[in-house]
DNA sequence: CATAGATTCACCATAATTGGTGATTGATAC
DNA sequence: GTATCAATCACCAATTATGGTGAATCTATG
């Protein structure tokens, strides 16, 4: 696995578990290439704790009295933008994914995986993946298959740079005026851009541009 | 692993190039759970060959002449909408990560996984799990945080049902009057529907309601 | 029962969008 | 060099959306 200087990863444990803070720190101190070099029982000294650990990975567990995982992960990265945090938790709660993920975790395991996994989500979310289950990742792919008949076939609309530019902010909900005002260009001339927008996309209304743009763009921008 | 009726999972393979399927004969062949049960070097007869092989999982390669890994999962899906497939190519190609996803592929690994895993991936693409790369994965954690300012702080906006029967279909690119025709309700009252909508959503035209809907609904039905 | 909110509808005036047609300029390709 | 297309602008007419005000009915909640 690729190391930091040939120094073992630094990694930080915050679990309110003794057992399972004991039994990360059996399995690591068995693993050549980490190190656990601090482990907490709640996030009081959160900030503290990690400035003088300097982990290059944070396990985080979401269920912990004073402060949860979830507004932990908040903290944290006002802080530490980059450092990559792996959420520990018990059992997959979809809720707490959705948030964890948009609290700014970088991969999200259970605990009960077993421990060949658990070194190697390490080993990814370091370097620059995101571990997640795969029931996790099922969801994303149902969502696929199901908007797919509309978007994804993925028409290319052949829309011009300018064409782009305003229907972006038409997505953005800016009127034919403001839309005028932020290119530098007349109404008419917006006018005539979204008509042939709407040829290009099969549409007749911001509404059904606004959507179609966004999901389509949305999904693809996750994989491409 | 849980196995269906105590029988080994069935696998089948194409690949075109041998080794990998020699490889992949030989690692099933040591695993105890798992059976190859056919293996081809092309998907001329594609249909064919998995309605006489009746496997659990498919594993496809990507490049192959005659028709390509992509098309195959297109084309299989005809048929098979549940039969668990999962590609499997040398290299991460995000264009074609993106493509296998879209054509209903359920799992998404490198050749080059070891060999662990990739019985695992087997396991967890058989039991409703969609395996994918970290990286991938990744990929969808840092739209995640990009769109968060706007939308994620997942205010809860307190539609009432109509209302989001109707946004639904303002979503949907539909006019006042035709939403007024679908939910057999006057026009002025769907007029009085948005009104609300704009105001509990903090908008005031269809573009930005169907944005800020769209986006939030989007990545939260990937995840609740 | 009184109050709040959901759902329904109406009228009015203004503003915004949509569709049609047409025209000019500049760049690019054949 | 001419045909094509992107990008710009204009005028006109019809439709649609937005915002204000008001009001009736029904349901649920205290």
């Amino acid at each position: 696995m690729t190391l930091k200087n040939n120094q073992p990863l630094r990694i930080i444990i915050f679990d309110d578990n003794n057992n399972v803070r004991d039994s990360i720190a059996l399995l690591l101190s068995t693993t050549d290439n980490m190190q656990l070099v601090a482990s907490f029982e709640n996030c009081k000294n959160l900030i503290a704790d990690v400035e003088n650990a300097r982990p290059d990975v944070v396990l985080m567990d979401i269920d912990m009295p004073l402060l949860n995982g979830i507004d932990a992960v908040k903290l944290l990265r006002t802080k530490f933008t980059d450092l990559p945090v792996m959420m520990l938790t018990g059992f997959e709660d979809d809720e707490k994914v959705f948030a964890s993920l948009c609290a700014g975790a970088n991969g999200y395991i259970l605990k009960n995986s077993n421990i060949d996994s658990l070194i190697q989500y390490i080993n990814e979310v370091y370097s620059g993946g995101a571990p997640m289950t795969p029931v996790i990742a099922r969801k994303v792919l149902n969502q696929f298959t199901k908007l797919q008949p509309a978007q994804l076939k993925n028409e290319e609309y052949n829309l011009s740079n300018r064409e782009k530019d305003v229907l972006q902010l038409l997505v953005k909900g800016k009127s034919y005026k403001i839309i005028a005002d932020e290119l530098n260009i007349s109404y008419e001339t917006v006018h005539s851009h979204i008509r042939k927008i709407y040829q290009k996309l099969h549409v007749n209304s911001v509404g059904e541009a606004v959507s179609k743009t966004i999901s389509g763009n949305l999904l693809r921008t996750f994989f491409i």
